[in-house]
DNA sequence: TATGAATGAGAGTTCATTCAT
DNA sequence: TATGAATGAACTCTCATTCAT
């Protein structure tokens, strides 16, 4: 019984690399069979199809970057911001994604092409985690930690967007990630425009 | 001749729309051929391969947002400042992306994934596009528009995530896409923290 | 009128050359069109089909071969003995066939091969030659020139068989035609083993 | 592990046969799919592509001609003359050749037009089978048994290739393969024209 | 005289899936 | 628990052929 757990863990690494890699309709299942080192018949023994393999890895995309951030987001003091949960939501969300994120990649590359089936099955789990961050930013603004005129959906849906683009990007020899998050705070928070200070002196 | 080129025409389209709702491995040329009311086997008078179409459809992607996006910069009075010039370039992309644009929208979905001889073929015309952007922000920093301390390779890319990233999530019943935009420009160079205004007022 | 017979005879010759190369099955009538210079669907102008080609092919290949063969022979003079005669033809069908012979040579790999109806409307021109072979060798055992044990069937179907072969291993490199004209006409009618005297002095 | 074995081989037999008939290009999978009693899938469960099953064949065909005739001749008493021997060849690559000689009846019609990269793998089988008879000639002249002045690489190509265009006319109506190579043994090593004896007598 | 445009048929090949073992 | 063997369906692509021009 341990065996097959093994097995069936290695097949499902395999699945989300390849979907991350190839995605779902480039990827075929001896793709899979291959990286986990059995037979593509073997699939069968512990998943239904290919498409539950990719309904399983998106779940496991969500689940992880979900717990990620939760977490980290609750391992900070009590005395910490709303900002910097906002920003620790943040920076976890990246790190998440770019770092050993098979799960988490295959999750934003594939969702929007999985077929019709697999989404329904999977929407419920990626409204959490929105809401999650729905309510971060709730409770930020309701601190009067964000400018009361925002938009709270788009704020959410830029922010998601610009790290998950960043999947597209990322190569590890430039910034950290870390730096990368936070440069991404700095951005969202307090924009690009100079600030008042800033004018003030270059206008001297 | 003109015949000809109508075809031609009519399978771009059906292939530009069909990679976008399925991706490229998920879209058979009988989607395609179906869709363009013509037969699979004619596509190849026309078009070399699958791949072919692809990289077509990738190049056509890049050359209409950006042409779009520069002649609206372009568009601007001369009096006008470097952050209408962004504001502008970010509605016109956005716009570009969501209305009519399966080619630009085929584009963002389809690169991270095509073969390796699509990608490098389509490569230069992606830089040319981010290099637009590197320009129009560098500009800005220099009149003194945008805070000197951005990274303005991640400001970029943070703004181009976000706005693809609503190919994903956009439905036309919410907020017109000029909002949208509007209301993303505010972000980026605002910010979303309370203005120094508000804070004092808040504060009080 | 003229140029029409021009370019037919270019789509012939292509035909004849690409049908020698790669063999019917494996020739497109675009690879005839392409070294025609002309587009496939202009072959179809000149000719019924792609077996109507081949067709016509078989049949010059064999003409080819045919008329020179006889005229080769018919050029000798009236003292010529039948030996000298046969080995006129086994010169000139090997001369044929291995230079500037894309049609006879095409017609020896493709005959077995043929559609049948082809092999049907092209099998008399075959037995033509084959008799032109038959009367020859029977003339020079009427004339007391070849053994009357021979059976003059399996003689020309051997001979026959080591010219056609040629075309399988002959490189311009080695013995020229005519050496191996000669050499061939040794071996058939003097045989491999050693002659009386060769053997009488060996003995001794 | 038996079973799929047979099946393999029921493909190759069925291979063998069609690329004999209708020659490789005219020859699709599902022709001999059909023959083997599968499904045209199923032969790429046993063999990578339709020209690894061309492969196979040719080397099958020259395997089985070489192996037969190498075991006939070192069947021969050690008495045997090297006439013997080389009567002995020639009767056995005839008969492989014409009865049940699917594969090396397809090797022969085949390799001329073989894809370029099969030739080349296919090649060192061919040259072996070739130096055997090199071996054989040379052995025999060496003894005394073939004239001095024959050019053996002729003398072997031209043996070769009368025995093979046997393979286009053959019919088991006509002699027996025995009587068929007992008088190419006689045509080679005596020749066809009348020996001294008869001329004398015959002038007389 | 020749061809641009199109296509039906069929090619080789891949792939998700099944099932007996 | 895993796989060898097989296959139906579908895929990309090629090809001989047609027909209006």
């Amino acid at each position: 019984m341990k065996k097959s757990e093994v097995t069936k863990q290695r097949i499902l690494d395999a699945a989300a690399r390849m979907f991350r890699l190839k995605g779902y309709a480039g990827t075929s299942l001896n793709d899979i069979a291959e990286l986990a080192e059995v037979r593509a018949a073997s699939i069968y023994y512990h998943f239904e199809s290919k498409d539950d393999l990719l309904g399983t890895v998106l779940d496991i995309g969500i689940d992880r970057i979900s717990e990620a951030v939760r977490s980290a987001v609750d391992g900070l003091p009590d005395s910490a911001t709303h900002r910097q949960k906002v920003c620790m939501a943040i920076e976890t969300h990246l790190a998440t994604l770019l770092q050993h994120g098979d799960y988490t990649a295959a999750n934003i590359i594939n969702f929007g092409l999985a077929p019709e089936a697999i989404r329904a099955r999977h929407h419920d789990r990626r409204e959490v985690y929105g809401d999650y961050w729905r309510v971060l930013l709730a409770a930020a603004r309701e601190a009067g930690e964000l400018r009361a005129s925002a938009d709270l959906s788009l704020v959410r849906l830029y922010i998601i967007g610009a790290l998950n683009w960043a999947e597209e990007w990322y190569r590890e020899e430039g910034k950290t990630i870390a730096e990368m998050a936070s440069e991404c705070c700095t951005i969202f928070f307090d924009g690009i425009a100079p600030s008042a200070g800033q004018k003030a002196t270059s206008a001297t």
